[in-house]
DNA sequence: GAAATATATGTAGTTAACTACGTATATTTG
DNA sequence: CAAATATACGTAGTTAACTACATATATTTC
């Protein structure tokens, strides 16, 4: 990886997935070593349903960044794994909203323990001059005022 | 993606995820807006035989940080394009070297002005009081220390 | 209130990475 | 030097996201 990662800023995207892999990989070990029957991308949905208990699928897909096609395929797994459900909305006949069940809400009790050792091992991991939480929020917000695609062109005309 | 993004850093694979991902779309967007056929994930095979003008598969997987299956398959579609071609290696019967074609290096010519765009418009979004390149190589050096993995292990026994 | 538009959900197919496994050649070892 | 092991490459199948399209219900507008 020596000429890729040293052609800097260009290979960015690269990195960022290579990143993103490895801790998902070791995230997925970790629910394991702890015998706990959970993947990582499940991750958004279960976190969300936390704190928002009732959703409807675009809603949720919404909330957690995907598109709703990819969250119903999550949902659709977590639906076999017994760990959500669903009902119509009475006010809304289009509408399925999405609730954890009683398992669903006992796996997020016992998850809670391992999140925040995921925590303290990730706030170690990412203790640096740079910290790279806050490097992500400051790129996201500098897009959402000018694309990477507009910048560029500016960048050409000028 | 309000409850994401205010999880914190529990979502950091998420959310590196999806910086890549949108990174990747606009790069693509760019070449085509520079008329030049080109998909952003050829960029790493291209540039590292730019500075490695003969590798081997399995050396070129490496060197570009994929397996080299998934490598394989983008020189398969190289190969078509005709940007790279391979021969046999007259030391070691088992290896493929693989080479840029003209078409390849012409191709590389008429991107370095692109890729001086992309660059200053990635060097403007990325600069930030936290720099997004030093905080991933910051996060990679803990890494290569002490596995994500390891350490949350080491965090629930502390 | 009928027609047009918008929203919510779903399905099908694609993509770009991966793992697992197989074969051919090279290298090392008893 | 034969056997065991390692390396290089390839194929098949999986995965987790995506886009494009289809359908049903709700809302808005003339």
């Amino acid at each position: 990886m020596n000429v890729i990662n040293e052609s800097g800023i260009l290979a960015i995207a690269t990195r960022l997935q290579r990143l993103s892999d490895q801790l998902r990989k070791d995230g997925f070990q970790i629910y394991k070593a702890n015998e706990i029957d959970f993947e990582p991308k499940w991750f958004p949905v279960i976190y969300t349903l936390h704190f928002r208990p009732q959703l409807g699928v675009v809603e949720l897909a919404a909330e957690i960044g995907y598109t709703h096609p990819s969250t119903i395929s999550l949902l659709k797994e977590l639906e076999k794994e017994r760990i959500i459900r669903s009902k119509k909305d009475k006010q809304d006949e289009r509408k399925r909203l999405i609730q954890l069940t009683e398992k669903g809400k006992k796996l997020l009790e016992q998850m809670q323990p391992v999140w925040e050792n995921m925590v303290s091992a990730l706030e170690e991991l990412t203790d640096t001059s740079n910290n790279i939480m806050k490097a992500i929020a400051e790129v996201e917000k500098n897009l959402d005022e000018l694309s990477f695609f507009e910048r560029a062109k500016r960048v050409a005309k000028g």
